[in-house]
DNA sequence: TCGTTGTTGTGAAATGATTCACATATCTTC
DNA sequence: GAAGATATGTGAATCATTTCACAACAACGA
């Protein structure tokens, strides 16, 4: 049960599908080779392209350098995306070495916490008091946080990024966060995935049986 | 826009906040409580709960009590559910004392590697060299693992926990794994995740929209 | 006891997402 | 340069999910 993405993710799945092809020596595609790929509809492929003007042509598919850099485009993938980590316990620490970010043009700029014996401003990859937040991201310019805080502290910490100029947080905390008007939240809860793992590897597939 | 969220995971989520309420002190519950709780339209709520039998009175609303007890079957809450974690570099091992686990009854029973400097048996929390998984997994009935691996070394790791009694993975390789028909596969990839949310911020809600 | 109030449970309607199907355009070959 | 083969782009049809709307029923108050 290959959990259903909704169209932005399907993009960046496309660009992913794209990049491996290129590298392969491939100049065009078709909608179904990606449409294979990804275990989509060719028709699915085509309406999201049509959607946002990526257009190919008949009977000759989609130049993948054309549509390479539309997506890059479209997914702001042209320049560099800064992030910052807040919360710099296990968690935390683990995501500012991650490797995964690198290579998708993200980089993490800071750390921060309340915790004294963490913070390290001269660091290569400087850990910052959070007092220091709000300031530090207007001056950087900085739009996108990773949260990677303790429960108990989620709702206290949440309330310092909705006071700066944050516009999007994923959040680590199992507890679900609220956004607001100008702050998008995406939840990723460990514990809550594994939970639905269970729940779908008992149901595989069929659903709204009683438990026998 | 707070990401659209599966029937199975909206049962999760319900089960959250039933435990906020009875901690609360509170004995029943409306379909609206709840949909007010999390968003949702008292409707959907019902309709939900209609469709596993999940029953509660006309004027009286649910018992809190007998909801949990049945969503706790339903989603296997009512024994501890035990995982193995797979990778133990500094996400493995941030997951491994992670303290969201315990708290949703989830118990990390063994660490996997390939890396002899991180194998160890003895450990409270034992670290195995990936060898022993296949054996080890039938011996403990385990059926879900987290894979934490370097993108690499995902392809040839997944073949191990496919050969073998798992049954669920998530995966926080940056790479996309197909699953088969035993073994379903929920990737979480942190990178895309963040692509993501600069997607959303972008277009906060409108769509289809060219870049200006 | 009987009306009034408030909530469930669920068909029917509305909305949203995906697939179908085909007219249209481009390449290839003869 | 006409005929044939193949892929796109998209309106219409299908399928899935969510909301609406209301009958049926339980509690409460007079």
């Amino acid at each position: 049960m290959p959990m259903k993405l909704d169209i932005a993710q399907r993009l960046s799945q496309y660009r992913s599908v794209l990049y491996k092809l290129k590298a392969l020596g491939f100049v065009r595609v078709f909608s179904d080779n990606l449409g294979d790929a990804l275990e989509l509809s060719p028709a699915l492929v085509r309406k999201d392209f049509s959607l946002f003007h990526l257009t190919g042509n008949k009977r000759v598919g989609y130049q993948i350098d054309d549509l390479l850099a539309k997506l890059n485009r479209l997914l702001g993938k042209d320049k560099t995306q800064k992030i910052v980590i807040v919360g710099c316990g296990k968690i935390g620490q683990a995501l500012m070495s991650y490797s995964g970010f690198a290579r998708e043009g993200i980089q993490v700029v800071a750390g921060f916490d309340t915790n004294p014996a963490v913070i390290n401003p001269h660091a290569p990859l400087p850990i910052l008091d959070l007092k220091e937040f709000g300031p530090f991201i207007k001056r950087e310019g900085i739009r996108i946080a990773i949260m990677a805080v303790p429960d108990n502290a989620a709702a206290q910490v949440l309330d310092v990024l909705r006071g700066s100029e944050i516009r999007g947080v994923l959040n680590f905390a199992p507890v679900p966060l609220r956004g607001g008007d100008h702050c998008i939240i995406r939840n990723i809860n460990i514990g809550l995935e594994i939970e639905n793992l269970f729940y779908h590897v008992k149901f595989s597939g069929k659903l709204g049986g009683r438990t026998p």
